[in-house]
RNA sequence: GGGAGCAUAGCUCAGCUGGGAGAGCACAUGCCUUACAAGCAUGGGGUCACAGGUUCGAGCCCUGUUGUUCCCACCA
């Protein structure tokens, strides 16, 4: 069993063997189990154009995490990975290989243009799933899903043509958010708005009768090329007079009407607004109530069109700055005050977005979000954090219509035809031949695909086979909790809830895991043009997986940024370093009959039922935190666990019987030794799962695998209170000998004869061997009384022991004598304020009991030491 | 304009339902003690932003203030 381990762990001879190890086993293929229950995660797809970053990272070693404790606890665990096709993304990656051969997809063609998309898909497509895998993701890969394959496609037809049935999707001109770089319209929630500064212009409106002026006031001057009214608030009573009356439009010379409205503010600018109706919601509000024409002066390339007269083929940049220097040359431009203002920018490209109005297709909203605002609110769906439930609902409650069709070619198609000769749109499931109303075979297909998100939004139970009846979605769905970004909820997780309700009839999840931003370590946003992205494979090569992994969810809370720094992530390697070794000293004292069976309870030492007592203290916490989606917190405690009580203390502790030729004691500490190993390795394992199979496969095991081992479960019999503390005493008595060694300079190389005066002596005898290996000490003698000459002796006081240490001419006694005075002065108002709180009557009466009594005990504690203390102050004044 | 978060050690951050102020890194001192120098031991360092309140007791709950970050919103 005893194996030549290297003494420092090397993750990159490990990682990719236990991958393919779990691979082979078929470990993460979910399936049915009679007695057991599913537990589902859905993985967000990333972009089939994807890189790996650490966003993906953060994302997946939470999800990893949770999977592998559930599946530890006997759960059927599916987490259902798949990839998204990326309508825009990935339309543009294959348009930009296009232009480097000169051609672009007009050239091309739909249908070859298709072809190409799909060549690249089936490259390139596979690249971010095997990025995947380097991060230990225990996905089901035979599941694994396109949004674009065949079984999704059906879904997102079935879903379209089901809520056009309903009512509950249309076609209509509206005012939409367009992207004249993307060539395609957006939803609201694809429009970022940005501080930029700006200018307010105000122009002048001549009176069509010649009896004045009006100035308005704009932002966007290019946009009265489009005017077709000017407005004010009819409460205003500069400009009573003149409503109904007409002005001429600078430039285009032409008259056109005032009409008097609420939407003009009497305090803003002028208090005169001009309208542009195709260029803007609000005026195209205005303009349907007083009737205004709607001239659109843009075309899909944010270029000014036939009706911009001279302006003709200018861009909107150009066509601005034109249009400001005629203004001023022909007298019209009053003044040009400084404004920032917010402008709309495309979440892709990051150009500014132009409200157009156009035909698009739209799913009426209200009526889908009175279910998905229901089931958050009676917590049918949780949101992890809570306050994020908040964020959901506001905008849930204030969602408007959502804007679907996209002007791209990658993507689902619209399943609408258009009748040419009645104009009637069919839709249907299937592919259309003529038209449902007058049977005319001249009907032309929607050229629009749909929104990527519109797929997305299936996702949780498209993956799972609906609409059709499958074995699968009915076990796994409503599949469990999701976890994702803060930055997605109402992209996805909105979305994904509306959607559930209405076509499975329950909400999707019933927890929603929040995460937050992985950012630099300045705090900025990671992104390729700050160049300031740290690659997760770079890391993971570096430093291991189980390294980056823990540096994802360590001393992380749900919901909150975390800052990226590469020192942690080696602090992370290091601790993973101590488990190897720690497990390495155990290994290479392990015989041929090695057990990972504990002994019986009489065989066990106090350290035994120490660590063992803490140990089982730990799998309950753990176990909480876990349940409780405190991963940070619950995996701070397993390192606590095994570096603080297993390595510092517990090893140390059983060096001496390791070392010593009584085979039983030897026994015993071992098979303690792998027991405790190997269940914090069993606690560990969701967090950092290489190291922990890597090392659970050398120690005895029972089964396979460490990631198909039961997860760990409290057990009263392993609760050992009166060993624990008796423990407490010992290494007390162990640090305080180490801290006053230190204090005087001494080094461990240099023994010393150790005197141990206690009221409770059998506690120390029975840790003599601790004391003398882990304070330095070549014996350990135990009194009965002070000892006569303490001349040259320290003396480190605890709460139940004396500990004389003879250091000769080392000592100075009134040194010590100080010492041992402020300790006392120490412990004196200590016990001052445990007094006082516990002659509170107040305190004693109101408290809870358990707090009352932890207070008396610390104070009788606090009174040993004073009287050990005066014992020792009295002793050295004698000399 | 509305909403939310954050403010705790030099830095980055944990801190669950109110009872011990913590971790990593950094710093100081001493150690190659036969698992580990990617380590061991010991130590210094905090008015838990500020002001009130509730409570026997507040980093935690309530109110207000300041600073900061983010989200949402049609103000030209």
């Amino acid at each position: 069993m005893a194996r030549e381990l290297p003494k420092v762990y090397e993750p990159q001879q490990v990682e990719n063997r236990i991958y393919e190890m779990w691979e082979k086993g078929g470990y993460f293929r979910a399936k049915k189990t009679e007695g057991r229950k599913p537990f589902t995660i859905v993985m967000p797809p990333p972009n089939v154009t994807g890189q790996l970053h650490m966003g993906h990272a953060m994302d997946a070693t939470l999800q990893d995490t949770l999977i592998r404790f559930k599946r530890m606890q006997g759960f059927d665990a599916l987490w259902l990975p798949g990839v998204d096709h990326a309508g825009i993304a990935t339309q543009i990656k294959v348009e930009e290989e296009l232009r480097k051969e000169g051609l672009t997809r007009y050239d091309l063609g739909r249908e070859k243009f298709l072809e190409r998309v799909w060549d690249w898909k089936h490259t390139y497509g596979n690249r971010i799933v095997e990025q995947q895998k380097k991060l230990g993701s225990s996905c089901d890969w035979d599941r694994a899903r396109f949004t674009m394959d065949e079984g999704c496609s059906n879904a997102v037809r079935e879903v379209f043509v089901s809520l056009y049935e309903k009512g509950l999707i249309y076609k209509g001109s509206r005012i939409i958010n367009w992207c004249p770089h993307c060539v395609t319209a957006l939803s609201d929630a694809e429009v970022e708005y940005v501080d930029k500064p700006g200018h307010l212009w105000h122009i002048r409106y001549p009176m069509a009768d010649g009896s004045g002026e009006v100035v308005i006031a704009t932002t966007r001057p290019e946009t009265m090329l489009g005017d077709t009214g000017v407005c004010v608030n009819p409460n205003d009573a500069r400009y009573q007079h003149i409503v109904g009356k007409k002005v001429i439009l600078p430039l285009v010379n032409k008259e056109i009407p005032i009409v008097a409205d609420d939407y003009a503010e009497m305090e803003f600018g002028t208090g005169c607004v001009k309208m542009t109706p195709a260029h803007d919601p609000n005026d195209f509000e205005v303009g349907l109530r007083h009737n205004l024409e709607v001239i659109r002066v843009l075309n899909d390339n944010g270029i000014v069109n036939e009706f911009g007269g001279k302006y003709e083929g200018m861009d909107r940049y150009e066509a601005r700055k034109a249009i400001v220097a005629d203004l001023e040359a022909q007298g019209y431009l009053v003044t040009v005050e400084d404004h920032a203002h917010n402008v709309g920018t495309c979440y892709r490209c990051h150009n500014d977005v132009e409200p157009i109005i156009s035909a698009q297709w739209f799913v009426k909203m209200k009526p889908l979000a009175e279910e998905a605002i229901r089931v958050v609110k009676e917590g049918q769906t949780k949101f992890v954090p809570e306050r994020f439930s908040k964020t959901y609902l506001n905008w849930m409650e204030n969602v408007r219509d959502w804007c679907i069709s996209r002007q791209l070619w990658w993507g689902h198609q619209i399943p609408a035809w258009t009748c040419a000769q009645c104009g009637h749109i069919t839709v249907s499931r299937q592919d259309a031949c003529k038209c449902e109303k007058c049977g005319s075979t001249n009907i032309e297909r929607d050229p629009d695909v749909l929104d990527t998100w519109f797929s997305s939004a299936l996702w949780p139970f498209e993956t799972l086979g609906w609409p059709e009846k499958t074995e699968d979605l009915e076990y796994f769905y409503p599949t469990d909790v999701l976890v994702t970004g803060y930055d997605i909820i109402f992209f996805w997780v909105a979305r994904m809830i509306f959607s559930g309700c209405e076509h499975t009839g329950k909400t999707p999840f019933h927890t929603v895991l929040i995460h937050g931003l992985v950012r630099d370590d300045k705090g900025r946003k990671m992104s390729k043009s700050l160049g300031n992205g740290i690659d997760p494979l770079e890391m993971i090569e570096k430093f291991g997986c189980d390294a980056l992994r823990m540096n994802m969810v360590m001393g992380n809370s749900p919901g909150n940024d975390m800052r990226f720094y590469v020192e942690r992530c080696e602090a992370m390697r290091n601790f993973a370093n101590k488990l190897w070794n720690a497990s390495r000293y155990v290994l290479m004292n392990l015989g041929e009959d090695a057990t990972n069976k504990l002994p019986v309870a009489e065989n066990l030492t106090i350290a035994d039922k120490w660590v063992l007592s803490k140990l089982n203290a730990l799998i309950a916490d753990v176990t909480e935190n876990l349940e409780k989606y405190e991963l940070g917190v619950a995996v701070q405690k397993v390192y606590d666990f095994l570096w603080d009580t297993y390595c510092d203390w517990y090893i140390e502790l059983t060096k001496a019987r390791l070392y010593s030729e009584d085979p039983a004691q030897k026994q015993t500490a071992l098979a303690v030794l792998v027991y405790v190993l190997d269940q914090t390795l069993r606690l560990l394992h969701p967090f950092m799962p290489f190291i922990t199979e890597e090392i659970w496969q050398s120690i005895p095991h029972d089964g396979e695998a460490l990631m198909a081992a039961p997860w760990p479960v409290f057990d009263q019999k392993l609760v050992f209170q009166t060993e624990e503390s008796q423990m407490e005493s010992v290494m007390n008595a162990i640090r305080a000998i180490r801290n006053r060694r230190a204090d005087m300079n001494v080094p461990p190389s240099k023994k010393a004869a150790l005197f141990v005066l206690s009221s409770k002596p059998q506690i120390f005898a029975e840790g003599e061997g601790f004391i003398q290996r882990l304070a330095y000490a070549d014996r350990v003698t135990l009194l009965d009384s002070e000892p006569e000459n303490i001349d040259g002796m320290i003396c480190c006081t605890t709460a139940d022991a004396k500990l004389y240490i003879p250091m000769g001419q080392l000592v100075d006694v009134a040194k010590e004598l100080d010492r041992v005075s402020k300790e006392l002065e120490k412990a004196r108002k200590n016990l001052a304020a445990l007094e006082g709180k516990l002659s509170n009557e107040n305190f004693v009466s109101r408290a809870p009991e358990a707090v009352v009594n932890a207070e008396r005990e610390k104070a009788a504690k606090a009174r040993d030491l004073i009287a050990q203390l005066e014992e020792s102050e009295a002793a050295l004044k004698r000399l």
